[in-house]
RNA sequence: CGCGGGGUAGAGCAGUCUGGUAGCUCGUCAGGCUCAUAACCUGAAGGUCGUUGGUUCAAAUCCUUCCCCCGCAA
């Protein structure tokens, strides 16, 4: 068994995800001697620069920060082989991270993946599941290979999505299981029986990054199929469709019988109720407030 | 200087263009009616109309300072 002070640790990783994951490992004392997360850009309105989630961490409690636009330029990843660290951990990262780079450290790059794979490989594992009604989503922990999500599984857990509100609350859930797997994950190093085994192609999907035009509603679709379309994407970035012509996202609804009361929408086959909408330049609000205020409503 | 919407009672909105007693739907409270309710009837409370200064006999409304919230886009 090894002490932790000989399994110094670099950690990537950008969204909210990837946050809860670098702090169990902060938390754990492990040594952290690089965090990486994407460079603060031009965002939000006014175009002002905005550091992840990720950068305000590392900041906060000292930890050494490196905000690459590419690792692909052997600078940088010489830069990165002086840490001298034995292991990279990456959640949610958002940069293609080259085979030479993978290489570098001692156990090489291991992954935190936010579906089970070899399902839903790629850039929205949280969004396809809920998307495609999957029964179950989960983790996976994976040794990285040069593929996208191909790497050999080291560990994976699922998790059932029947009481699953909404991709928030499932991105939430799912960090606090990686977190505590990527923890164990990092003791088996130590205790060095971490065991791999080879990730199957069979069942293999790909759930790449979202498009604007796949978060309109098409009414003439199933309730069904609309309501995993919502809860895909609430609250962020939100389906939307037209209600008295303004572009509004629906955030919140459920499958009613056809007679139901409140924001009722019939849809190709069955019916919506809305509960929660946001219009452009409002907050989030109840379909009922929503009512209260708009006697007239069409949606399409 | 990316584009745009907004701040009016606890909530959602109208009123602003064209200045003249603060409105609507709901909620809250009290009373009434009913076997009964997410029902109905009656009544009440609750607003310095985001902030600063100005114009005017008179400002939610016109001009001005600042603050805050949000949609798009990236």
């Amino acid at each position: 068994m090894k002490l932790k002070t000989e399994l110094p640790v670099i950690f990537m990783g950008t969204t909210e995800l990837s946050l809860k994951i670098l702090q169990a490992i902060y938390l754990e004392n492990f040594p952290i001697v690089g965090v990486y997360t994407r460079a603060p850009k031009p965002a939000g309105r006014g175009h002002k620069l905005q550091q992840t989630v990720v950068h305000q961490f590392a900041e906060n409690h000292g930890l050494p920060l490196f905000t690459p636009k590419t690792l692909r330029n052997p600078e940088e990843q010489e830069k990165l082989r002086q840490l001298g660290a034995a292991v990279v951990i990456v959640a949610a990262y958002g940069l293609i991270i080259p085979e030479n780079v993978l290489n570098i450290p001692q156990y090489g790059c291991i992954n935190v993946h936010a579906s089970l794979l070899p399902r839903w490989r790629g850039a929205s594992p949280i969004q396809a599941a809920l998307l495609h009604g999957d029964e179950y989503s989960g983790v996976t922990i994976m040794q990285m290979d040069p593929g996208i999500d191909t790497g050999d599984i080291i560990d994976m857990q699922p998790i059932p999505l029947a009481d699953i509100v909404n991709a928030e609350m499932l991105t939430d859930k799912l960090g606090d299981i990686g977190a505590n797997m990527i923890v164990s994950t990092l003791y088996k190093l130590l205790e060095g029986n971490l065991e791999r085994r080879k990730q199957p192609d069979e069942g293999a999907t790909y759930a790449g990054k979202i498009s604007n035009q796949e978060l309109q509603i098409d009414w003439s679709k199933s309730a069904h199929e609309i309501w995993c379309k919502i809860r895909a994407f609430s609250p962020t970035p939100g389906a939307w469709c037209y209600i008295n012509g303004q572009r509004t996202k629906i955030l919140e609804a459920q499958v009613v019988p056809a007679c139901s009361n409140g924001l009722a929408v019939k849809c190709g086959d069955g019916t919506l109720q809305i509960i929660s909408l946001q219009p452009p330049g409002k907050k989030a609000m109840s379909a009922s407030a929503f009512l209260n205020g708009h006697p007239k409503i069409e949606i399409c």
